[in-house]
DNA sequence: CTAGATGCAAAGACTTTGCGCGACC
DNA sequence: GGTCGCGCAAAGTCTTTGCATCTAG
């Protein structure tokens, strides 16, 4: 992997070849971001660039994240669509397929992708895992 | 899996062995769950009941769901958490692991559930997937 | 009767948007 | 000087909560 210089600077030139600028709110969000490996939170993040930038707004937070994850250079982890899904078919912890483009959730039926489940939980080292996995990819209808 | 007939009988005595009460609303909240296997959301449940009972409100629908999601006989699929979270350091699509219990996301970094994301995209049959997969379950913190 | 459920409306939490000011090229 | 980004505040969603009323048991 690229390491945190290298991608700080690859991303300035990339804002900047695209018409925007490099101001000192985005790099301190983007160094906030190379830095953590926790997966942080809006609000996480705020605070973390706050500490460095007490002007920083939390619309410019939210503004700037939304201009990377269009770059594809940070990944929304967004709970699948944004508002709560319910299955009351099957209430035990299974696959589902989410489509990144519509949001659409399916069960998770083919053989292949049920026996990839049936094994995850003995291989979760330190974790307890179910056989809830979520797998991401964009669904037949998406694909034109 | 049981017929729909069945659970809904079964999860009327549930209710009534829990001490609560079996209402027009959670039978028609039960039924449109159980006849519904395209993973809807509260509002659409909330406007499949209201078809047939059209003094519901919304806030019934929540708490209900809430109540049979406690019950284990709902699934709520929740984007891990409530609030969207980053990764700034790998954009590229890659497993996670979630604890259901804190809410914490870790990268899945042991060589077996690697392996498991890798092949995924193989697999998906008509559906076009990535190595973007999570892993539901207890992190080691959780377990105490 | 009486605990528990409902419906309504208000409150909350998170996120997005509109707009005028300010900064960079 | 014009464009783009910033901060602020208002608006928007989705969800939860408080409370008076109603009802199943």
């Amino acid at each position: 992997m690229e390491s945190p210089e290298v991608r700080l600077n690859r991303l300035a030139g990339l804002l900047h070849a695209e018409g925007g600028r490099v101001t000192a709110q985005r790099l301190a969000i983007l160094s906030a971001l190379l830095a953590d490996s926790s997966h942080p939170s809006v609000e996480e993040i705020y605070q973390q660039v706050k500490a460095g930038l007490p002007a920083i707004s939390l619309a410019t937070v939210y503004k700037t994240l939304a201009l990377l994850a269009e770059l594809n250079e940070v990944q929304e982890l967004r709970g699948a669509e944004e508002v709560s899904r319910y299955d009351g078919r099957n209430p035990r912890p299974h696959p589902h397929m989410i489509c990144t483009v519509c949001g659409v959730i399916a069960d998770a039926e083919t053989d292949e992708l049920e026996e990839l489940a049936r094994v995850a939980p003995s291989r979760g080292g330190q974790w307890r895992l179910t056989e809830r996995l979520d797998f991401w990819g964009v669904c037949p209808q998406c694909q034109e």
